[in-house]
DNA sequence: AGCTATTAAAATAACGTTTGCATAAACTTG
DNA sequence: CAAGTTTATGCAAACGTTATTTTAATAGCT
């Protein structure tokens, strides 16, 4: 008990070579079809599994997909990871998970921990602070293919899959507009992050393209603080008490923002309509519930995923392209109905 | 460029056989310091990266350990994930990472993959519909270390780390009645999974332990349909307009009963105080702040992982055990203030 | 009958390591 | 200085596969 059944059992057992047991597991025609179930029967009864060791040395191929993020508790991400594992589960690659938490130098050993398991291909997103590529050039001159997904290295010759967050915000801006909003405030989220500040970009141009004004201090910049967004929110009526419409870059902050609002005898959508960003599960629990941009994380996944399969099964080769995920509004209670 | 460094490749340039190469790298007394150094610069020089492939293969290890997890865009589990990935990266062991998705058939090829992969152990949490074992007893019979995680089956003689939802939700509700609440509803989960009808029990517990009657249409049983909690609070209030008391399984859900409260022009906590259960960023981007129940998500990952080690590393024995982890209440803005 | 094709299966090498055993050279030691 | 011991290294087997080459057995043909 305990042992597992090798190719050399079974061919012990049935008084053949161990190079036919192989080729009579994988149907190779040069094997008689009664030996070949033979083979098959005995394989099945003591329970064989092929030695994914043995075959992974023997092929040079590790069946193996590095995958690379900055933080698996967001989860943004921990939704790419399930996406990236729905496609590449079918096509019998596993996953070896790395997670970065944002530090630049964990993202180096991530790459060489790759590297050391001879991993078919990296999927990776980088962390906040990477500014230097050499590790991703290492796994390129290993000629192991790579691929970003939304924190992307934008000039490194490779595929990205990235969310078009720019023309998401726009759209949801554009949405407010549209919805007769006149004086828009935004709340951002970290300045460092790309995806923040594309957000911030989108609400912008939508108001320019509208012949609305940006103004600077109808734009707040979150840190972590909630009471900052009380004490924005109040000076910000307080000034403009034609406020009457809030774009906010996170489904959690617009909860909260909706919150102080109601609490100053605001009603939402009818005074101030709000959009939301990422559709996170509170959107659907709120009261009225929240208006977001739908979340992409899966079907990021599944991209990189599948463009990973393409790269490996398929020969596809490894380009500088980018994959653009398009935006989808989910509209709900917080916003006026068009028209 | 892009073909992998072996040690036979060192040992060609050097002169020396491919042993003394190995056994030099691995710090073996039996080479001089000499031949030591100069190998260990050379494999430096050249990127040497050993095969872990050949390696695995050799000393018949996989250093693989199989994680097998229901859903992994729930936040809990994703945490935990990240919790075991911490603990085992650091004594080199990588992650097989399998999601079943709730499903009972994926869960059985889940163990197979494992099996196939040859992880050198499996921590598991079972799906909603696991009532059959045999899979895991198969684990058992190839004397693969199993350590169950938060959802356990409790009859297997194997490690298990858990969450102590009773007492967690017997702590919950003895504050508030400590806050001298007379009259506490609760909304409870699926009655499938464990985790609910444990807290289900630990708030019936405390109930009963303080002389306060367990009456049945005090509580909810939620199932993904947010109006039936309208619909439950309306009810329960006509029926009992002395409710000073609410606890709820899960914290997205104490936000929306919170709202339907506020609305119906009930004051948190002043006339109803509200508990929840998990601590997700949702709690403290309320408004009041909500009263939780500490997430030990990533403290259980970690506690699996290292009695993961223990049993891989220190050879300790897999015997049938629990670990228990104690609640921690996090107090906010949604219960009274005791005394 | 004698030769060639054809078919089926066995033998062997290779993948890159670790490891037990062997060996040669250089030291001890009485 | 011969016998034994230590030191430093090499050799070869083993891990479980796949893949290439060889051999053996059978069948088909004139």
């Amino acid at each position: 008990m305990g042992k597992y059944v090798t190719i050399t059992e079974i061919a012990r057992q049935l008084g053949v070579s161990h190079s036919t047991v192989s080729r009579a597991l994988s149907d190779n025609p040069r094997i008689s079809k009664k030996t070949r179930e033979l083979v098959k029967n005995l394989a099945e009864k003591l329970g064989y599994h092929t030695n994914s060791m043995a075959l992974r040395l023997s092929k040079g191929k590790s069946q193996l997909i590095g995958v690379i993020v900055p933080d698996l508790s967001i989860s943004f991400f921990s939704k790419i990871v399930e996406g990236i594992l729905e496609t590449v589960q079918k096509e019998d690659y596993s996953i070896l998970l790395l997670n970065t938490q944002e530090s630049f130098e964990k993202e180096k050993e991530a790459v060489e921990t790759c590297l050391k398991h001879r991993v078919d291909g990296v999927l990776a997103a980088i962390t906040m602070q990477t500014k230097n590529f050499d590790h991703y050039e290492r796994l390129i001159k290993y000629e192991v293919p790579l691929v970003f997904f939304d924190r992307v290295a934008n000039f490194l010759p490779v595929p990205k899959v990235v969310a078009n967050d720019h023309q998401s915000a726009f759209n949801a801006t554009k949405h407010l507009i549209d919805s007769k909003c006149k004086c828009i405030a935004h709340i951002t989220g970290s300045i460092n992050l790309n995806n923040s500040n594309n957000r911030l970009y989108g609400y912008m141009d939508a108001l320019a393209e509208h012949g609305l004004d940006v103004n600077e201090s109808l734009i707040h910049y979150y840190e972590f603080e909630p009471s900052s967004i009380d004490k924005f929110l109040k000076k910000t009526i307080k000034k403009y008490p034609n406020l009457d419409g809030l774009f906010v870059f996170n489904d959690y902050v617009a909860n909260y923002s909706i919150n102080v609002l109601t609490k100053m005898g605001k009603k939402i959508p009818e005074d101030i309509s709000v959009f939301g960003f990422s559709d996170e599960p509170v959107a659907t629990y709120m009261t009225p519930q929240l208006s977001s941009v739908k979340q992409v994380a899966s079907k990021m996944g599944r991209l990189a995923g599948q463009k990973m399969i393409s790269i490996l099964n398929y020969d596809e080769a490894v380009v500088n392209e980018k994959v653009v995920i398009n935006p989808e509004l989910i509209l709900r209670e917080t916003t006026k109905v068009i028209g």
